[in-house]
DNA sequence: ATAAGTAGTTATGTACTACATATCAAATGT
DNA sequence: ACATTTGATATGTAGTACATAACTACTTAT
């Protein structure tokens, strides 16, 4: 008795779970309804009756939007409405050893891409403090000197530096939590690679040259990682 | 009868569920357990006793996973660790309207940053084909003209080209998901504003001058956003 | 009457059971 | 040797029950 094939379609994307539905049916719900954060939502029983799957289900769903920081719940008060934490998200699944090689070649890049057009901001932002603070880690690297670990976290913390000057948050959290995939790439060069514009060089412009003698500089002090990528 | 007051350490502030335990311990485990994408993962049953949990707490963790991307699970052949789309789960949570100011003036900043680092990129990959086809947008600007939401639609299409030329699909993603946030912010200003370089401008560029000149446009081009977020 | 304490109410958090469904694997028949 | 059937199994969904925290309203003592 042949069955009469249900969807015949390459048997595609049927995966789709009640689960899904509902944090979809759920993320439209919110994004209609122009609910506010702090604004108070249905309770799990409704939204279970009124979208006619049980309790669990919708539990799910939501635990996938608590997850994300779109919803807040508590005990009796039921569930309001909250502001997701943009990068949280992203940081979750930021795992060199999971993504594929493809994808991190992109990160690099787009790091690359970040740090030549930092230059504007930086002017903008940089106050005297800060080109000092930075030119204290750009010295510390004479002292440490040569091991592998401590060049790493050298350039970790001079780069960092940079994009918490430019007084970006979002940036500069978003550089830090690409730092394990960089790391990541780093490891895999035999021998470290010294540009031809060093750490105190760019301080150096930071203080007394201009945003496109900073630019400039950044580009060769990147030259290596440049000609790798191309 | 008074209870022995399970855990006297004020309270824990956390309001941590056993799904958010759960789903920080999988996570961990996945990490450590040098696992590889396709591999057979325990079944619900087996996590569920072995954390001394419930099928459902370990359930809505998965749950949380599933949604990232980081397993995949079938019917009988039980879950599988498979590789995260790092940007699907950054996509759900850029909504505009439930955005703060600040991080909203962090991404548009962010964007400004990228576009200008752009050149080294975009000089790296681009074609006659591409150019082309860039120039086709350009032009018909001048076609449609002066309506609202045509000249939106027009800057859409001629910067999301230029990242789609420089070949690095992530970063042509990420900026087309922040589209949304932008579009946000153009609306809101009342007339549009015209800068000194031209999209035609920048085409010629690309096609005749160097990278430090196209740089230069476009950092003109984009000059009255850089004003605003001094 | 005000303050403090107490009991009830309610929505989420967790556990458990039961069954549906899809899929793999072995057994069976031709 | 191949096709079909049958069973076993892990996930997906439903439903019930109770624990827990937090809000409400009531009672009681000063």
């Amino acid at each position: 008795m042949t069955k009469k094939l249900p969807n015949n379609e390459l048997e595609r994307i049927a995966n789709t779970t009640m689960a899904d539905v509902v944090e979809i049916r759920l993320r439209e719900y919110l994004k209609t309804s122009a609910f506010k954060p702090g604004d108070a939502l249905p309770k799990e029983i409704e939204l279970a009756n009124s979208l006619g799957v049980s309790r669990n289900v919708v539990r799910e769903a939501l635990s996938r939007l608590r997850m994300l920081g779109m919803v807040e719940t508590k005990k009796k008060r039921g569930m309001v409405l909250a502001r997701p934490d943009i990068l949280g998200s992203f940081e979750r699944v930021l795992d060199p050893a999971i993504i594929d090689e493809h994808t991190l070649r992109d990160l690099f890049e787009l790091r690359l891409t970040l740090e030549v057009g930092l230059a504007d901001l930086l002017y903008l932002r940089k106050t005297a403090k800060d080109i000092a603070e930075l030119e204290q880690i750009a010295k510390s690297q004479k002292v440490t000197g040569d091991k592998q670990t401590f060049r790493i976290q050298h350039e970790i913390a001079f780069h960092g530096k940079l994009y918490q000057m430019t007084g970006n948050d979002t940036m500069s959290r978003f550089q830090s939590m690409l730092l394990p995939v960089f790391g990541y790439l780093v490891t895999l060069e035999k021998k470290p690679i010294i540009g031809k514009v060093s750490h105190l060089d760019l301080v150096k412009i930071l203080k007394e040259g201009t945003k496109e003698e900073f630019r400039q500089g950044m580009l060769q002090h990147l030259e290596h990682h440049f000609k790798k990528i191309q």
